[in-house]
DNA sequence: TATTCTCGCCCTTTACCTAG
DNA sequence: CTAGGTAAAGGGCGAGAATA
């Protein structure tokens, strides 16, 4: 079977530095529509938008009203050449609502980047930045809202969780999933999508045409209060030692899916990444990452095991990567965990 | 009514790239 | 050349539809 990757299109994007993918108004609605009472009195700040095209602009255009919204600014990149902003701060004309005619169009001394001096003059003055920059900025542009205290809807891989500064943010409760998480979202874009099952997918949520791109595994993060967030996950499975092996290398058992967590182990605990999507602080405490985790290392023992069942990964003795042995003494090397601690069961 | 099928959504992890 | 980092494809599953 051909096993070529079908990352053509984000590869493209990457090389060309230049990630421009316009989120759909319907992918917007659904997120923004959580978090009505934060957007009251203030400030928003769409930083890495292209407000012609921007479905961000257009949503806070049309309920600006609606939700209250003091005022709305949006900055354009440009490439190599002076940019521009756009504001809304009500109704200028006095013609009783808020439409195109309110906006105030301003040219900029430098290219509109998120990290120009002139925009982080903007975003000082803003309280909530929400926008889906490029992806391959990500962690400049969380390090930049965090040095600057700011309040963020952002779009984002779900991999970014793996970065070592944006896990710690989460460790920290400084950062967290919104509601969408783990999406396949289509966005418009300039690359031209050469991916037939890619074209269908889009086609099937009704955008045709080669500009649209089905992109998996994205994202909303947020520092904002949401209900989800306090929501306990329910719990149905309990612990026993055959389903949730001990890994060989570290004090802690194995759990493949996010629901099959025990309701009451209380020791430390390997899940899948795409347990932010359901987690609550309150509920659960975050305590590492398997990249970060010093672990034991593997024995020479599991090393030989794990190549005489024929597996091919590329491991030696001390590997610091997690590994245990199924229920039928096979020895596995998981994909990454996350660490946790069940806060409700006591030891 | 029981069984199979389909389709979309959710969840997991593997293949590629690059820096050292 | 290797190890680590990263990006997105693939697998699984369940609800509802279709079929027996």
């Amino acid at each position: 079977m051909e096993k070529k990757s079908g990352n053509g299109n984000l590869r493209k994007a990457n090389k060309a530095k230049n990630d421009e993918f316009y989120t759909q108004l319907s992918d917007i609605e659904k997120e923004l529509g959580h978090y009505k009472q934060h957007f009251k009195g203030k400030t928003i700040f769409c930083n890495c938008d292209d407000p012609e095209e921007s479905n961000f602009w257009k949503y806070f255009e049309l309920n600006f009203e609606y939700l209250g919204i003091k005022k709305l600014v949006s900055t354009h990149f440009e490439d190599e050449k002076p940019s521009y902003k756009l504001e809304i701060i009500g109704d200028r004309n006095h013609d009783g609502k808020i439409n195109k005619l309110d906006i105030v169009k301003t040219p900029l001394k430098q290219n509109g980047d998120f990290r120009s001096p002139e925009c982080i003059e903007i975003l000082k003055e803003s309280d909530i930045v929400i926008t889906n920059p490029p992806f391959s900025l990500f962690r400049e542009y969380v390090a930049q809202l965090m040095e600057y205290d700011k309040k963020f809807i952002t779009l984002g891989n779900m991999n970014a969780i793996t970065y070592k500064e944006i896990f710690k943010l989460i460790k920290e409760n400084k950062l967290w999933s919104g509601y969408g998480f783990n999406l396949s979202l289509v966005f418009k874009s300039p690359y031209e999508n050469s991916l037939e099952a890619n074209l269908k997918f889009c086609e099937q949520k009704g955008y045709f045409g080669k500009n649209y791109i089905k992109t998996p595994a994205i994202s909303w993060f947020t520092n904002l209060e949401i209900q989800k967030r306090h929501e306990d996950l329910i719990l149905y499975k309990s612990y026993n030692e055959t389903e949730y092996p001990k890994y060989d290398n570290y004090d802690g058992i194995n759990v493949d899916k996010v629901k099959e967590i025990p309701f009451d182990y209380c020791g430390n605990i390997g899940v899948p990444i795409t347990f932010l999507g359901v987690y609550n602080p309150e509920q659960f405490e975050i305590l590492d990452l398997s990249r970060y985790l010093e672990t034991k290392g593997m024995s020479q023992e599991f090393v030989d095991a794990y190549y005489k069942s024929g597996q091919t990964g590329a491991i030696s003795e001390g590997h610091p990567d997690l590994c245990y042995y199924d229920k039928n003494n096979k020895p596995i090397v998981p994909y990454m965990r996350i660490i946790i601690k069940n806060k409700k069961v006591n030891p």
